[in-house]
Formats: C-alpha cells, sequence, structure tokens
DNA sequence: CTAGGACCTGACGTTGACGTCAGGGTCAAG
DNA sequence: CTTGACCCTGACGTCAACGTCAGGTCCTAG
C-alpha cells in the first residue's frame, strides 16, 4: 500500500490533486487508523487515466460517468452512449487540432521561406493565415481596417 | 462595415468575447463618431482563427505572440521558434488525444460485446481501461482497494 | 525521546475566458 | 418623437482544477 505522497510522485501529478480526485469520487483511499490514506499500486495508473481524460478536455463530472466501466467492468447502454459521445467529442477535438496545426505549419512554412531573405511583408505569408474556407476574399487576418 | 453584433453572429461568439479580444489586443475595430466599433469582414476569419487557436489550448498571450505574422506579413526568427513551439504543443496534444480516444474506443468494443448478453463483469473490459504500459500488471483502475 | 518530514482537514486564493448586471447613449422605423 | 433593438463602459460573478496557507497530527530515524 502506497502512501499519498508516493503515488503523486509515481503519477506525476500533485498530493492536492489526489485529494481532489477523491472529494469528486475519482479515487478512493484505504484510511489506516489514524486517518492517512493508502493507495494499492493500481491508484498510479488509474491517475494516469484520468490526467489523460482531462487532458482530452473531460471534466471531473464527465470522467466520473465513465469510470464506472471499472467497477463493473462492464457497460450498460447507457454508459455505452456516453462513451461514444466522449470519443466522438475527443475526434471532433483532434479534427480541430489538426486544422489549427496544419495552419501554423503553413505560416511556418512560408515564413522560413521569407525570413533568410528578410524582405518585406509576403501576401503568401498573410495568406496563410487566412481560413482555408475565405482564401478568395483574400482579407482576412490582414491588419483589421 | 460590420457591427459588432453581426461579427459575433456570424463567428458563432458572444460580443462579450470580441470586446474581450480586442481588450487581450487580438482584435482592433474602428469607431463611429458616436464610438461604436466597425469591423471589416476579415474580422469574422480572425474570430475564427483565434477561437481555433483558443481550442488548441493557447492563451489569449500565446495567440498574441503568433498573431504579429498577420500584420508584418512575414515572421522573424524568435517568432518563427515561438510558432514551431505552438505547432509541437499541438502535435502533442494531439498524441495525448488519440491514445485517450483509443483507450475509449477499445472500452467501447469490449463493452459492446457484453452488453448484449448482460452478464456480469469481464476481465477484458476491465483490461481495456488500464494504461497500455501496464497492462502486464493487471491491476490499475479496477475497484482501488 | 525528539527532530523534522509526511500527512491531515478546512478554507481561501488563482487563472482564463468569458457571463452578467447596472446605468446610460444611439439610431432606423413608424 | 418615441419605441425598441443594438451599442457603450465599468465592474463584479463564474467555473474548473487545483495552489497555498494555517494549525495540528503522525511516524520514523537517530
Amino acid at each position: 500500500m502506497l502512501r499519498i505522497g508516493e503515488v503523486a510522485a509515481r503519477a506525476g501529478v500533485s498530493v492536492r490533486a489526489l485529494r481532489y480526485y477523491e472529494e469528486q469520487g475519482l479515487l478512493e483511499a484505504e484510511r489506516t487508523p489514524s486517518g492517512q490514506r493508502r493507495y494499492p499500486e493500481s491508484a498510479v495508473g488509474r491517475v494516469r487515466f484520468v490526467q489523460q481524460l482531462y487532458a482530452a478536455g473531460l471534466t471531473s463530472r464527465d470522467v466520473l460517468e465513465v469510470l464506472p466501466c471499472v467497477h463493473t467492468g462492464v457497460a450498460t447502454p447507457a454508459m455505452l452512449a456516453r462513451l461514444a459521445e466522449q470519443r466522438d467529442g475527443i475526434d471532433r477535438q483532434i479534427a480541430e487540432l489538426t486544422a489549427a496545426r496544419e495552419r501554423l505549419a503553413e505560416i511556418i512554412r512560408i515564413g522560413e521561406q521569407y525570413v533568410p531573405g528578410g524582405h518585406g511583408p509576403s501576401e503568401e505569408a498573410v495568406d496563410a493565415c487566412r481560413p482555408a474556407a475565405s482564401r478568395p476574399a483574400a482579407e482576412a487576418l490582414r491588419p483589421v481596417g
């Protein structure tokens, strides 16, 4: 059985975070007679999983909805629906991130092309800043006005 | 020239958000003699771009660091470095999201497999909750304790 | 037995991106 | 000329996931 500090260190989070997770019902702990928390090794993996879901934009409540699969080992249809919903949400996020990434990457490509020479503003660079959908407009993201 | 309400509607954000962007230096506006804001069409695209970067986890300050490419049309080496940094951050996020997504997807697959029958907890379902790295441990994410 | 590092429970502070309310101008239509 | 939708500037409220501080307990090495 691990003490809270050990779990925190192994999972790469703060002690405060673990107490917060308990508060939110995401992580239980046994208690010693004196009231100190004791965790099984499994807690480390669980904390990492929670962190992963947080990173995916889920809230504590979302995670709480999704975690029961852990206890029952099997999902109800309603839970499956929620799981699928969260998965789809993540898919949407990935799509958005990919779009944003591409946009930055294009700005970088064009920037790298023009910086060496060091000459003035390039239409292409400005162009890269515009949303793909409105490229023809040739206006977006240039100095407003 | 668009009024603030129109820009907000077209970009799918609140009027308050636009005023906030101005406060953060992310979006300028001309003013009518009476002090009302007027935006060019380009503002809509710009707002969408800012939203996209927010969705990618950038803060207002991050966006502010990245936006100047818009004004100069070309990036300084320092700016290119920041852009690359943000792009790499997004890449890391995408990787994490993909991992989280896969984990949820696996839970769903196994859940779908066992729910129809409606019998008890399945080891596989529990297994899917564990981090791939610690699969051999066969402990993580089961009822803690 | 004692020092000090780890742990405990409140409970208030923080940060970012807005929401919301108060109190008051603006302006096209009827 | 008045009504009602839209706009303005403060300025305080919100929510999540913790950070941090206070004041006290536990426990392990020396």
